[in-house]
RNA sequence: GUGGGUAUAGUCAAGUGGUUAAGACAGCGGGUUGUGGUUCCGCCAUGCAUGGGUUCGAACCCCAUUACCCACCCCA
């Protein structure tokens, strides 16, 4: 057990760590692009916060959140990142800068559910938040966002579904309507259904029981229940879009499982990698604000999951360069030359270059071996003969040419190709 | 929470009741102390997830436990 990293984390060792890196730098090179700044809140949060952002009846609240009392308070590892910036937001009156405003994250994240591919308990998470505009552009902008993002990372095959779930007005007429609907076969639906039909009978629609998809085949929809304002936002988002010239299908089975989504909802989902293939979802919050004690400012964002990203450029064969290798080895016969090589060594290092020595008093041979497979440029040597001359060999391990020059020449010729 | 699968070295694995548990890759050492990626040689599991049981005998059969993987629900 003390060997056992907990279910559900993973470590993200050495050997990986520089695909994190690439996607981390990616990612805020984009927001840099976009005008988005980078926002960092705590890992956690008042319990309060989640259950009010995210909703009392979620499955997130209800059964994953790592919720701890402590001195009085109870507190909660975040498990999304919407609630925590809009609380900051708000807590520090951000309302009164120029608006709108655009944030960034990367974040770890902390859910309490049974892991499977695609799904950790402690997973990570790329995000984005527009505060201050209901205009359709924001959301067509982050949209947009994650679309290059994911273009960029060399992504194929991810496709872009949208959807409106109206606002508290609409999405309340709605669901009367459907659920009216959906109570002369109720007897005939699966299980889950039935147990849906009061919790969340938009997801009924998407059920993935093919006798369940006959039954609601002709259910009513709620593209066709919006209201005159959420349909024209959908229209407007629609436009936008295509006028960026980004691809999308209309899918009015997408249902965010966060209370607080109004209007825009949206996922990238891929089949690369599982039954977890949404590798980005987001929307439109124009009440989580207000619903937090803070003044009506509307929101737009995203959540990205790296792991998923990860799975998913894996999926593609997508190659990220890892650099590693020191510029030099330095390969030493004797202690004499060993000390000039470690007054070298950190010479160049001081200097800049990534420089190694064997420390296990290998033999030449296996000093060269090391130098290869640790994937060295060069291989500088230090022998009796340079001791004399005061000079070192220096071997390029790619052509392997080799060339003399002086001690005191040494940065120079390592700054040579 | 419900269901299914897997567990032999750092990694991939053969072995499915009978003497010292194949093999490959990686690692380490060496091929007469000055040169790697090729080649050759040597070393590397008294041990088969853990704990019981059956048996003259168990990696192999039985029971329990644990871990990991996948799927449902839901989500990134």
């Amino acid at each position: 057990m003390l060997t056992n990293a907990p279910k559900g984390t993973k470590d993200i060792l050495p050997s990986e760590v520089y695909k994190w890196h690439y996607v981390e730098n990616a990612f805020a090179e984009i927001c840099r692009r976009y005008g988005f700044k980078e926002i960092r809140t705590p890992d956690f949060e008042h319990t309060e916060l989640f259950k009010r952002g995210v909703g009392d009846t979620t499955d997130i609240v209800q059964k994953e959140m790592y919720t701890w009392e402590q001195a009085k308070r109870s507190l909660t590892l975040r498990p999304e990142g919407t609630s925590p910036v809009v609380r900051a937001f708000v807590e520090h009156k951000l309302y009164a800068d120029v608006q709108p405003l655009k944030f960034y994250y990367n974040i770890p994240c902390f859910r309490y559910e049974k892991p499977q591919s695609g799904r950790l308990r402690a997973f990570h998470q790329f995000g984005i938040e527009v505060f201050g505009t209901d205009n359709m552009m924001a959301d067509a902008e982050v949209i947009s966002l994650a679309s290059d993002f994911i273009d960029a990372m060399g992504i194929t095959g991810v496709e872009l579904r949208i959807n409106s779930i109206g606002c508290p007005e609409c999405r309340s007429k709605y669901r009367e309507v459907l659920k009216d609907f959906l109570r002369p076969i109720y007897d005939q639906l699966c299980d889950t259904c039935k147990s849906r039909y009061e919790t969340n009978p938009m997801r009924i629609l998407d059920c993935k029981s093919p006798e369940d998809q006959k039954l609601v085949k002709g259910a009513p929809k709620m593209i066709d229940y919006l209201c005159d304002e959420c349909s024209k936002a959908f229209d407007d988002l629609k436009d936008d879009l295509t006028a960026m010239e980004i691809d999308y299908t209309v899918d009015p089975g997408i249902v965010r499982g966060l209370d607080y989504y109004t209007k825009t909802a949206f996922e990238f989902v891929t089949d690369s990698i599982g039954a977890q293939g949404t590798v980005c979802g987001g929307g439109r919050y124009d009440d989580l604000s207000e619903e937090l004690g803070g003044p009506p400012i509307p929101g737009v964002g995203f959540g990205l999951g790296i792991e998923r990203l990860l799975l998913t450029m894996d999926a593609c064969g997508v190659e990220i360069e890892n650099p590693y290798g020191a510029d030099a080895f330095i390969a030493v016969m004797g202690d004499e030359a060993r000390k000039l090589g470690m007054k070298l060594m950190r010479k160049l290092r001081l200097a800049g270059f990534n420089v190694e020595m064997d420390d296990l008093a290998r033999n030449v041979k296996n000093q060269f071996k090391y130098a290869d497979r640790t994937g060295a440029g060069k291989t500088i040597v230090i022998g009796d003969d340079e001791i004399e001359k005061q000079e070192v060999t220096i071997k390029d391990m790619i052509s392997g040419e080799q060339k003399t020059v002086a001690v005191d020449d040494i940065i120079d010729a390592l700054k040579e190709k």
